[in-house]
DNA sequence: GCTTGTATTAAACAGTTGTTTGAAATTATT
DNA sequence: AATAATTTCAAACAACTGTTTAATACAAGC
């Protein structure tokens, strides 16, 4: 044992301070020297254990994601006996306080919002896995407070709707930060925001509701 | 004239092309050899005409703002004669057009769009000329909607909402068109989806209004 | 026609990048 | 204890980066 931090081996290290610099600085200016001297390793590990950055990278998306849903864990929503509006808000909240829990998974959801603005070859697998399901649920959601079957383009926007409200707050950060970082100062505020939300979709949703049967 | 493409003065090629390729690459990994190489000039160029990659690269953002102002003005939408909810229906289209607009603008929003999902050192300047204005402008028609005057932090909210509804066609691009293609596939579809968010946030808005009334 | 100031060029510079190397240190196996 | 396999290391590599240089080409003014 050379190293005084090598409680975990030397590959977990890697992985997970790779999640922290390419968080910070985007793929490309991340650089792997600035991972091994955080992670406390020689430069040529990244090498040795992962044959590239570019895998390091995309081992490293893998394990953000791996770590949101460990500690955001969806299954208390996906239980259809709640009523759609609860499951709703807690979709929304559960979603929100992933992209801006700063302590723990700030750099995970930032590393992945980065992701979807800016591609790599690593996107794909991500949209397969992670993507896929996510957006299915609040689909099913979403349907279910529409009401009687409705047009399948119209479901997809509403989603957009609010996956947009919620990833503006990653995105547009800078902005937030600049201009009303009262709304994110605290979790009482970040879940305030969250059930405004809420209530803004859901007010949105039943109005289509109404149009849904009528029309 | 040594150049076949001198119609524009090389200063000019620089702005346009460094635009491009910024918006294309990033910052970091845009190269200042790259951009000459586009625009047909020597490498030694952006040194001489703007001193450093860096002002280069603030020049060409302020450049994406004006075009972006000039070829979608707001102008119309400033009207206070026409009613709250068609200013917002006017508001919303033209943000998204100017947003999607691939075959013009399409690089400018997307170079904007780094640099608000990344920031350099240049957002603080755009924040006040441009940010600020437009958030003042859809504040003003939010507040309007909502009727009796609300409380700050629920107008800021929904701005942010409708905000976030419009840029998630942006920052979510890469998802949008492997998922939902159909809804950006042509200036018709993508007049529908701007419609369908006006309609969306209309609904929200009056329902909160009713709340507002009462409360 | 000469001078002055601007514009353009090829070449080089100094620094950083991801990656490779081959030896040394460590650990595991027999 | 001796051998084999794995891990770590400092050093170097080649490629690429933004920037500078100093020489050249060009135009305008007198």
């Amino acid at each position: 044992m050379t190293k005084s931090t090598a409680i975990e081996p030397a590959f977990n290290r890697l992985l997970q301070f790779a999640v922290e610099v390419f968080a910070e600085c985007g793929f490309r200016e991340a650089t792997v020297r600035e991972i091994c001297s955080r992670a406390n390793v020689n430069v040529a590990s990244v090498n040795y254990y992962f044959r590239s950055k570019e895998t390091l990278y995309t081992q490293a998306l893998a394990f953000a994601f791996r770590e949101a849903n460990r500690l955001y864990p969806l299954d208390a929503i996906i239980n259809r006996g709640l009523p759609p509006e609860q499951r709703l808000t807690m979709f929304i909240g559960n979603f929100l306080h992933k992209l801006l829990d700063d302590s723990h998974l700030g750099l995970h959801s930032k590393l992945i919002a980065r992701e979807i603005a800016d591609p790599t070859k690593a996107l794909d697998e991500i949209i397969e896995t992670a993507i896929i399901p996510q957006f299915a649920l609040l689909a099913e959601i979403i349907q279910q407070i529409l009401g009687t079957p409705t047009d399948k383009v119209i479901v997809q926007r509403c989603l957009l709707c609010i996956f947009g409200q919620c990833l503006v707050f990653k995105h547009s950060r800078s902005i937030i930060d600049r201009l009303y970082p009262e709304l994110i100062a605290d979790d009482s505020a970040i879940q305030a925001s969250a059930e405004h939300i809420a209530q803004f979709s859901i007010a949105a949703l039943s109005r289509f509701a109404k149009n849904n049967k009528r029309g």
